[in-house]
DNA sequence: TAATATTTGCACCGATCGTTGCAATCTTCC
DNA sequence: GGAAGATTGCAACGATCGGTGCAAATATTA
């Protein structure tokens, strides 16, 4: 049976500490982010940080997991927003796209950051952890995306083998250029155009198709 | 004109350091590698760096240069090598991505760790740094697989507009699961799959067609 | 109001780290 | 062999940081 550990200290004090630290785990990554700092930021005395959590390290995966729910929860809510009844599958993507792209230039930005301190960290992280993450979080939103993806496919649009595969593609796609030029996240135009080419990459990619011998089946006519 | 700065110290003390320093930045990142860590490590006095490097910064930097140097060299040898002569484009696009994702787990492994720790940093890197970086490194390699991908669809294999996206799509697909699942770098069948359906999605997505006006000029026959 | 829980400020410990100065030793090259 | 330069070990400084103990102050609840 696992402790049940009784919450101590006040929710709302609790609640500012880990928004607090959020900001500057994400801001000056886990090593440099100093518990004086996190306890100006969330208006509360240092001391009073170790009346919440015992470790600096505890306090990490607090605000890591409560920062990963948030951001799958939004996430999801996209996916169910965007992909549940389809009009136009390509005009409903790219709409979902730039939903989806808008999320890491809302106020959720801090958790992506945080997330690129956990993978600068990531050999020194214990693989549990690891995983719980990784549950809870990407591999939740991909699960439920590949879900959409495949009641898609069922309906005849598209021809997808490996549903997670191909959700795994389209989220890459759709945030391409994302990794290489991180200045088009504010240009409204480009970020259009960026998606819209993932996007239709996708679409051709998983376009139905004859099934037959060659790959000479799609580009024939 | 740009300060030229005399070399000072032994050639090959400084490689040392050099080599030192990214297997220590590397795993531990900027922060937590102490001088003292890499000065063992290089099998060097601590006070000897600072006879080659005014800073830690600059020592960082340098590291930075260099590997990002080699590696981008690896890349583009990997792209001429399998993408010059096509003989049959989907194995040998295959191939190209297992030696591609082959550098992930090779001596140069090292510098991927270095560019997760710039990653997490990447708000307090000063732009010009970070923007030449990105220049003789990635969007190097990016430019080169471009210009392979468009003289291969100049030939009429497939149907590409914009070069540089296709190649960062094509890395992008390849190396898909990479992100979501890093234990299967080192199992040759799952990565064998991984690359595989990447190159199909790719190959299905910039396929050759006739072009008219709606998506169905590709799925139907 | 009284009892209890929580917060706060402050001083402090121990450890780590970047950096420097210095004098001694070793290498390189003429 | 000797001069110039490079390397080394060592000690030390100043700063930062995680974490603790303690007693006073504040808020919560009965």
């Amino acid at each position: 049976m696992t402790e049940r550990k009784k919450p101590v200290g006040q929710p709302d004090k609790r609640r500012a500490i880990t928004a607090g630290a959020l900001t500057l785990f994400a801001r000056d990554g886990y090593t440099r982010a100093g518990l004086d700092a996190i306890a100006a930021e969330a208006g509360v005395s240092n001391r009073t940080i170790y009346n919440h959590f015992t470790d600096k390290a505890e306090l990490f995966q607090a605000v890591m997991q409560e920062s990963t729910q948030r951001v799958a929860d939004t996430m999801v809510d996209i996916i169910d927003r965007h992909l549940t009844k389809i009009i136009d599958l390509e005009s409903d993507l790219i709409d979902f796209g730039l939903a989806w792209l808008g999320v890491l230039t809302s106020d959720l930005a801090p958790h992506f950051a945080l997330i690129r301190q956990i993978n600068a960290e990531i050999e020194h992280i214990p693989p549990a952890a690891l995983q719980l993450w990784q549950q809870t979080g990407p591999g939740r939103t991909r699960c439920e995306l590949a879900e959409r993806l495949r009641r898609i496919a069922e309906r005849g649009v598209l021809t997808i083998d490996d549903p997670a595969r191909a959700a795994g593609h389209l989220m890459l796609l759709i945030s391409a250029d994302n990794l290489t030029d991180r200045a088009d996240l504010h240009n409204e135009n480009a970020l259009r155009e960026m998606v819209a080419a993932g996007v239709s990459t996708f679409l051709y990619g998983y376009a139905k198709r004859t099934v037959v011998g060659g790959r000479d089946a799609a580009d024939g006519a």
